[in-house]
DNA sequence: GCTGGCGTTGACGTCGGGGGGAAGGTTTAC
DNA sequence: GTAAACCTTCCCCCCGACGTCAACGCCAGC
């Protein structure tokens, strides 16, 4: 298989390929011609990059995975490397969660009392035209 | 008050309030020679740009609260285009924390799976020495 | 009158990750 | 024969919020 029905089979882009290769991410075999050359497993290592890239993986991420793929393991989360990269983003993940929760109190906080002075400002300045309009 | 004591006292550099000052987001007034020369006012606003970082607002963001203050509001967030600002961020932030629990979560379930394959794994290749083990 | 410190403008660098796009050349496919 | 696909190498881009010079002006103290 060459690079471009590799990439229209995984749904990117040669560019991207060739990318991966530089980072010795995907290396390819070479045919006589100079081409790339790209068997099945390839496809699945290529998968395996784009999953992880989906959750939001950095491709240097991706590299215990495909590194476990090829070292002929089924899945590439089945290497100490890989779950050790689970762990860390997770840990990434908590931390951001947690530290937008914390400015999104912050946040909230602020917007609470700006209204509330907003609305005795208008209570002041404007008050109910009788009793009856408070229920 | 010159850049350089205003950048001191508001824990900024001047770099910055040249920055802010070719958004129009702090302009300043020039005294004879050429020098730009704040007030008390200034730093006020300053201030609030600043608070507002903190909290994750891009530059343009800040840019309602401090024409509110310079509208002669004692508080940035006292113009309704301040609370929209301060109501899209909330969203924004709404969003992004759910994204990234998802993410988390999704990354949580692939971990939990891969961990368990990996221990029935070991236990096929290694099982237990005795019965007593198992408890 | 000289040094040092602050000020001015303008232009360019940076960071980070994941590629895009064009130039210029070969090979393959119809 | 020609168009599509491939090759390499190179620079470009995105985004904001500045950092970092460069080259010069202004002013105070000694």
């Amino acid at each position: 298989m060459r690079i471009g029905e590799l990439a229209e089979r995984a749904g990117t882009t040669t560019r991207a390929l060739r990318y991966y290769e530089q980072l010795g991410l995907l290396p390819a075999r070479r045919a006589g011609n100079g081409y790339r050359a790209y068997g099945e497993e390839d496809l699945r290592l290529l998968r395996e990059i784009r999953m992880l890239q989906d959750f939001g993986f950095g491709l240097e991420e991706t590299r215990p995975f495909v590194e476990c793929l090829r070292a002929g393991h089924p899945e590439g989360d089945a290497c100490p490397a890989s779950l050790e990269v689970y762990r860390r983003k997770l840990a990434e993940l908590d931390e951001c969660i947690a530290r937008l929760a914390d400015v999104r109190s912050q946040v909230a906080g602020q917007f609470e009392r700006a209204v509330r002075a907003r609305d005795e400002l208008a209570s002041v300045e404007q008050p109910p035209l009788c009793e009856l309009a408070k229920e």
